[in-house]
DNA sequence: TGAAGGATGATCT
DNA sequence: GATCATCCTTCAA
């Protein structure tokens, strides 16, 4: 089933960014779906925050949609290079977001492969957050669509993972947040090939 | 108007 | 493991 608008909602997004874990993303852009099983995540947590994008209630152009009701997408641009995808959520005012950083692929991998530039197919084809957008056709210009769009979901497919088999650590690339740059925010499959580097 | 820097990935050694 | 590609956003003046 597609997540409902009421899963977004909740305002506990590092609870959130653990249940997505073996949750369903698929995209529907330029008339091909593609999409897998999230096996990585990183949760932001608001105005709270030092590494997210929405620390210390800055609301600018490219941030306005962390502000957004929850069950959006919010991409943006990093390092002038690659495009990372977020899941919005909570309430409109709470910029809490949840950053996708690798998928399992499982639909359309032929048209992943072709958008990756890859003649054969290895895991690194979704495995971190540039990866995943560019597999699945992410760019800004989804940014603020719907989860409940026709282009861009999250299905649940009754796959549950124990706590055994889903690590924590702290979230990757946020040196600059200071003591906030070790919060246990990242959730990813213990071993799964998929997941960007450190996966055990 | 300008300067600094970043939620990375591919490639080479 | 080190290097680099590459450009938008932000903030200060």
């Amino acid at each position: 089933m597609i997540l409902p608008l009421s899963y977004y909602l909740s305002n506990d997004v590092v609870a959130i960014s653990r249940d997505l874990i073996g949750k369903y993303l698929f995209t529907n852009i330029d008339g091909a779906v593609t999409g897998g099983m999230i096996v990585e995540t990183e949760a932001y947590n608001g105005i709270i925050d030092k590494a997210s994008h929405a620390f210390g209630n800055r609301r600018t152009p490219r941030t306005q949609t962390m502000f957004e009701e929850g069950g959006r997408a919010y991409v943006y641009l990093c390092y002038g290079i690659h495009e990372m995808f977020n899941i919005v959520t909570a309430a409109e005012g709470t910029p809490h977001a949840v950053l996708i950083r690798a998928v399992q692929p499982e639909v359309g991998v032929d048209i992943m492969q072709f958008r990756r530039n890859m003649t054969i197919v290895k895991p690194t084809i979704t495995a971190g957050p540039g990866s995943v957008a560019k597999a699945l056709g992410i760019s800004r210009k989804v940014n603020n669509y719907s989860l409940l769009s026709n282009a861009i979901w999250v299905e649940d497919r009754g796959v549950r993972f124990n706590d055994d088999d889903v690590k924590t650590g702290p979230r990757i690339g946020v040196a600059y947040a200071g003591e906030d740059a070790l919060l246990p925010y990242r959730f990813f499959v213990k071993g799964n090939p998929y997941v960007s580097k450190p996966n055990k």
